[in-house]
Parts: C-alpha cells; structure tokens; sequence
DNA sequence: GGGGATGATTAATA
DNA sequence: TATTAATCATCCCC
C-alpha cells in the first residue's frame, strides 16, 4: 500500500503536523491540486473543476461492464441486495458535468443507480485500480458523492491515500463513522499516511519506535475505530478472557482454544502463543513480571490451583473434541458449562472460560453439573441450583459432592440465562428431607434456577462424554422438545412417542392440558410418591420461552452408581410461546457405548427415589415441569393426567402394585418406569417456596377445566394406548439406528 | 503440542 | 529520544 503512495506529490511538514489537515487542502499544493479540487469538489466545497484524469469515453461504462462481467459477484450482490438495479436510474448528469463525458454519456447512456455507484467502486477497489477508481469518483456528480455512501467514502479514502492527499483522507476518515467491517482498512490507511508523512518530514524509514510514536501521537478517530483499548496488540477484554482461563487451566483444550480463540477473535496461535508464553513466564522465576500482574501471579495461581489439577495438561481432555453447546459472542451471554470435575471455581469479574465455554462473572450465573461447583457473585449453583450467597453448601467430596451432584441417573439441564431471567425464574426446592441432608442450605430458601439462554440457539453437535475428575462421567446431548398446542411433547425425529437417553431415560409425550385450562391453585395434576428425588425435569412457567429451545441433558455415571444416594439434579426445558420444545435430533444413546456404568448398573430400575414428574401448563403459555425425574432403563416417562387431575399416584415400576397406573397404562407403564410427581408436591413446592409469582403462575385445574382436561386426557391416554405397542416398536428401531450412528 | 531461546514489537519512563 | 521492561511471535528441539 504504502509502494503505492505518491511519491511526486509529498505533503509539507507543516501538513504533517496538522492533524486534521483540512487547511493544506484548500490551501493546495501544486501537485496534489487538481487531485485535491477535485476532491473538494466532490465534498462540495468548491465548483467542479475539470477532471485532472481525463474521463475515458466509457470509463464508466466498462467499469459498469466489468461489474456485470468480472466483478459479476459483486453486481449480484448489489442485485440481491437492492431492486433498485432492475430500476436502472439513468445519470444524465453525471457525465453531463464533463463535457467529454458528456459526449460519452450520450453515445452511451450509462445508468448508475447508488448501488451500482457502490459496486463499482467496491468492484475497483478489489482490483486495485484506484487510477481508475479515482477517474470514476471524478465522474460521479455531486449529488452521488454527498450521499455518504460507505462504499463511496471507503473509495474516496483509498483514492486519497494513493494519491497522497492525506489531509482529504483524515478528513474522510474524521467525517463518516464506518462500520467496524471496513475499520481495518481504513486504520491502516490512517496509520500509513502518517508514516509515509513522517518519514518524508524525516527522510529516513521510520523504525518500529517511531511508528509506535506516531500511533500514539495520531490515535484512530472513533469513526474507524471501536475505542476498545488494545495492550500489546491484544484487546484488553481478550487478554482478560485469556487470563481467566489460565487461572483455571493452564493447559487448555484444543477445543477451549478454539473457543476462546472465538470469543477474544484471536487466532488459535496466538491463543497458544499466549498461553505458552504465559507458562513460560510463569516458570522462570527470575521474570519480575510475575509480582507486577496480581492476576497472573504465578505463586498466587499456583496456590489457587495446586490440589485442583489445573496444572496438569489435558485437564478438560474430555471436552477436546469440543465442547461448543453454547456459542458465545460475548462475555454478557450465558453459558452453561457441562463438567469440570471436581474443582471448585471461582469467579472473578471476566468470567471464566469452562470447557470451552468462557462463563461471565459478575451477575450471570454460571451452572455446573457434575460433581462440582461454583462459587461466584451468585452464589454457588449446583447442578442448575444456585445457592445463594448467603447460603451455605457443604460437599465432602467425594461422596457427599456425588451425593449433591449427581446421584442416580442425573439429567441435568444446565441453561444459561441473564442475569434477569435468573431474577425471574426460580425454581423451588424439592421437599425432599434428603437433599436438605445432603446440603445444608436451607429448603426454605427459594433455589434459582438461573434460566435459560434467552433466544439463543442452541444446537446440538453431539453426544459427548465427559469424564469426570472423580471417575464419573457425563453425557450430554442437546435435543430440542416439541409441545404441540395441546401441550404434548413431541419428538420429531424419534418417529415414535418417546426417546431414550442413555438408553435409560425416555420421554413419551407428555400428555398436558391446554394452555386454557384456568388456574387453580391446590389442584392436582399429578401424585407420586415423593421420595425426596430431586432429579427433575423442569418445565418452568416462567422459563423465557424461545422457539429455538433445547433440552439438555448430563447424566451421570456416577451418580448412577451411587445408589441410595439421593441425586440432586434438574433439567430444564425451555418452550417457546407456542409450547414448541424443538426436539429434533435423535435422542437415542447408547447406554453401553456411552456410558457402560449407566447400562450397568441401572440403578433407575430399582425402587429409587427418582419418580417426580410434574407437567404443567398454564395459561399463558408457559410450560412447567417441576421436579421431573430421569426414567430409568427402559422407562417412558408418560404423564397420564387422568390420574394427574385426580391427584393419584402414578407408580414406578416397584410401585405399580400398590399404585396401579390407570389400566390404559396398565402395560405401558409395567413396561416403563412412569415417574411422577405429585402436584401436591409442587403445590408443596411452590406454595412453600415460592411467595411471588411463582405460585400464582403455577398451573393449577380448577373444576371445570378439570373436567376438560380429564376428557382430554382420556382422550390422550387412549391414543397413547393405540399408540403403545407401535411407540415400543419404534422406540426399538430408532433405538437401533441411532446405536448404528452413534 | 509443549518447552526453551530469542527476535520483534509495544509500552513506560527518564 | 534513549533505555528498559513487558509482551507477542517465531524457530528449534523433544
């Protein structure tokens, strides 16, 4: 670029020193005036003067020629974008200004609607023409030029720039705020000017010094620039993501280099660049930069980190393949993080990055499953469960971690939200006498579920398996739901009613009133045998509802073994206003592939605790399900709301005896696990938790709509019963194929 | 892919 | 403007 710079036309030292420059171009130089008249005059400052670059009969025209033909990207971009190319704006006056053109106008008639003007100029640009670019500016009336065209301006700047009329070029740079797409040129176009002005004031090349000092005595106008700070090169923002991650892990995953790559907008070198010669320093004792950086102290990182395995390589290994559940465009976005081991977390105020998922601080919550936890601003949140500050969680690790964390079959739904959907969202506690054992906060202290990713799409890119540092491991799998508008969970792709995770969780659909049953509260939808399992899925009224939902779901070998346990975990399912829950990636996993010890043990089989199943509507659109537990083994997880209304207990398979499921499930559910909780425990829940909203959005049936809905579960269950033995087949053959991809 | 050495650049200071 | 420290990038080796 700078080879190009013009070498005849040199601006004066005192131009040089003139920032702004505008002066020097009134004033003009002998060289750089007819440029620089022209330039003026295509800002309008003065009457046109006669090109100084003699308009080419059909200049023009062939660059409107070569737009159609070698440019033709280009003129279909400008097609696609605009109809004003079908509806060609003849300009007459556009080469009437210049007689030649003129003449050349009316041999050939030359259209040139705005965006032609610009595509042309973006078509020149990329062909590095700028001679012919600039004899194309000249060309264009004033009227064209005045519009602010970014295109234009951007060419302007460029045809500047080569012909040394920097003052025009700090001035265009000055007078037009550019969009952050073009601030990379242009910042070297700045920068570049003043160099080449420099050196010629000097008259010798600039060292690296120089220009540093020239950079700082000439910072980029804000019109070209984000005014987000840099420090060697890299943005401070970035640098602090860098810095929260290394506290955390000093080796991290290709995968978190990649993903921090992505949100600092480094490249992946230099994240490895930054990371190794982070190390670097940090080993040599001798560097005095460590005492200077309190949060790149290493003896401070080093005693934060020691007992936690952050200086091992491949810490997250499990997450290497990558673990981008979440993609994030900023550090204000939430995140959900699927496992971390063991290691407690804290946060400081620019997040940190947790499998590859960079979590912010501050207010965003940050959830983990698995056997850890995090302690933030928030408090400590546990498996979707945040523990507020003021609460105390006690984990004894390993046992008591596993016992909080993921007991059984943990289906845990970790959902990032702002930090006001977390305000919003709550989730109460289970009554469950056990996890008020096995934590020691206080039951009655409202637990927040800090919501779901607001409108963020979500997409699942896999089941992965995540090992844990205490030898669990967790599976997780991102799988939109489907809730007609009868409030009928749908799995699109499963091709049947229900489908299996792990191939122990399954859900069948999820039989829900309308939306218009009314409220009443102290109805029943569902009764079950409470037994203090947390496990829950989790369909909150008050859960933001986006059509781009997901389910995601962590299970959790460990907590499968460990039996007796009671689990603590939620899912949470985020519905969109038309009760779509977006299920349509294949559910089926493979038990023994994925995790052998889920298979193995099948602890869901047994008279486990894990049966709360709740579903609710309510009028207003939302979905809740609290306190839904994970179906174990080959268990559907059906909502027979005949009984949910009457407030009978749906059994487990060991409870089936002494509480028959109603007879349409009479088979089905001897077949598969049905888990339910009971409305009352809901009731429970959020009368007894909840003193706000929660309670007064929570779905309950009053007579009338009771009676609508038991006809409409009838309805339902007998569907369900037709569908019975065909669902199981499906299940079957889905079950297969999806085994075969996985 | 990490460690060590080293050059180049950036930032601060006298 | 020179000096120095901090930072980033690169090369080589393992």
């Amino acid at each position: 670029m700078s080879s190009s710079s013009p070498t005849g036309q040199i601006a004066s030292a005192a131009d040089i020193k003139q920032e702004n420059g505008m002066e020097s171009a009134s004033e003009g130089q002998e060289a750089p005036r007819e440029v620089a008249g022209g330039a003026a005059a295509a800002a309008g400052l003065s009457p046109p003067a006669p090109a100084p670059f003699p308009l080419e009969p059909g200049d023009a025209a062939a660059a409107a020629a070569r737009v159609s033909g070698e440019e033709g990207a280009v003129a279909a971009v400008a097609a696609a974008a605009g109809a004003a190319v079908d509806q060609v704006q003849l300009h007459s006056e556009l080469l009437g200004r210049h007689h030649h053109a003129a003449a050349a106008a009316a041999q050939t008639p030359l259209a040139f609607s705005p965006d032609h003007v610009a595509c042309v100029c973006e078509a020149l640009q990329q062909g590095g023409n700028l001679d012919r670019l600039a004899r194309f500016l000249w060309s264009l009336p004033q009227s064209d030029l005045l519009r602010g065209n970014e295109s234009l301006l951007k060419a302007r700047a460029l045809v500047a720039f080569h012909q040394g009329i920097y003052p025009e070029l700090y001035s265009i740079l000055e007078s037009h705020s550019f969009e952050s797409a073009n601030h990379p040129l242009l910042q070297q176009l700045w920068y570049k000017a003043r160099y080449t002005e420099a050196e010629r004031a000097r008259g010798r090349p600039l060292g690296a010094v120089d220009k540093y000092r020239l950079r700082r005595k000439f910072p980029l106008p804000r019109t070209i620039w984000d005014g987000e700070e840099t420090v060697y090169c890299f943005k401070e923002k970035s640098r602090n993501a860098l810095k929260e991650l290394y506290k955390q892990n000093r080796y991290p995953s290709p995968a978190e280099k990649r993903h921090l790559a992505k949100i600092t907008g480094l490249s992946l070198t230099q994240v490895s660049n930054w990371f190794k010669n982070r190390r670097q320093r940090d080993r040599n004792p001798s560097e005095t930069q460590s005492k200077s950086e309190s949060d790149g102290n290493p003896s401070t990182e080093d005693e934060s980190s020691k007992g936690h395995e952050d200086l091992s390589p491949h810490q997250l290994s499990g997450s290497s393949d990558g673990v981008t559940n979440l993609s994030l465009s900023s550090h204000l976005e939430p995140v959900y993080m699927q496992q971390i081991g063991n290691a407690k977390i804290s946060l400081s105020s620019s997040g940190v990055l947790l499998n590859g998922s960079l979590v912010p601080a501050s207010t965003s919550p940050v959830f983990l499953n698995g056997n850890s936890f995090i302690q933030g601003p928030n408090g400590v949140i546990l498996n979707g469960l945040s523990v507020g500050n003021t609460q105390t969680v006690s984990l004894n690790p390993p046992k008591m971690a596993s016992n909080i964390m993921s007991n059984g079959i943990s289906m845990t739904d970790i959902l990032g939200s702002t930090s006001q959907d977390v305000k919003e969202f709550k989730v109460l506690q289970s009554s469950s006498a056990n996890s008020a054992a096995t934590t020691s906060y206080s039951p009655s202290a409202p637990v927040s579920f800090p919501g779901l990713i607001p409108s963020a799409e979500v997409k699942r890119e896999g089941i992965q398996t995540v090992a844990s540092q205490d030898g669990g491991s967790v599976v997780t799998f991102t799988t939109p739901v489907q809730i007609n508008q009868y409030g009928i969970v749908q799995i699109p792709n499963s091709g049947a009613n229900s489908q299996f995770l792990n191939g122990s969780i399954g859900f069948s659909p999820l039989q829900l009133p309308p939306v218009s049953v009314a409220a009443s509260q102290g109805q029943t939808i569902g009764s079950v045998k409470q037994e203090g399992v947390e496990r829950s899925l989790v369909f909150s009224q008050l859960m933001p509802v986006n059509q781009n939902a997901q389910v995601n779901a962590n299970l959790s070998s460990e907590s499968i073994s460990g039996s007796g346990l009671h689990p603590l975990s939620s899912s949470l399912v985020n519905v969109s206003p038309t009760h779509n829950f977006s299920l349509t990636s294949p559910t089926l996993l493979n038990p023994t592939e994925l995790n052998p010890d889920i298979a193995d043990s099948q602890p869901m089989s047994a008279p486990v605790a894990s049966k709360s199943t709740v579903t609710s509507v309510n009028n207003t659109n939302y979905a809740t399900l609290q306190n839904c537990s994970l179906i174990s083994g080959q268990d559907l997880l059906s909502v027979p709301m005949t009984q949910a209304a009457l407030g009978e207990i749906v059994p487990t398979g060991e409870d089936q005896v002494g509480h028959p499921s109603p007879t349409v499930h009479q088979d089905f559910v001897r077949e598969h696990h049905l888990v339910m909780q009971s409305v009352a425990n809901i009731k429970e829940n959020f009368l007894t938790n909840s003193e706000s909203k929660t309670t007064s959005n929570l779905m309950m049936l009053d007579s009338k709509s009771k009676y609508v809905l038991d006809s409409m579960v009838e309805t339902v269950c007998e569907d369900l019963e037709t569908d019975k033995k065909e669902l199981a087949k499906l299940q079957t053959v889905q079950l297969d194929e999806d085994m075969q991809d996985l």
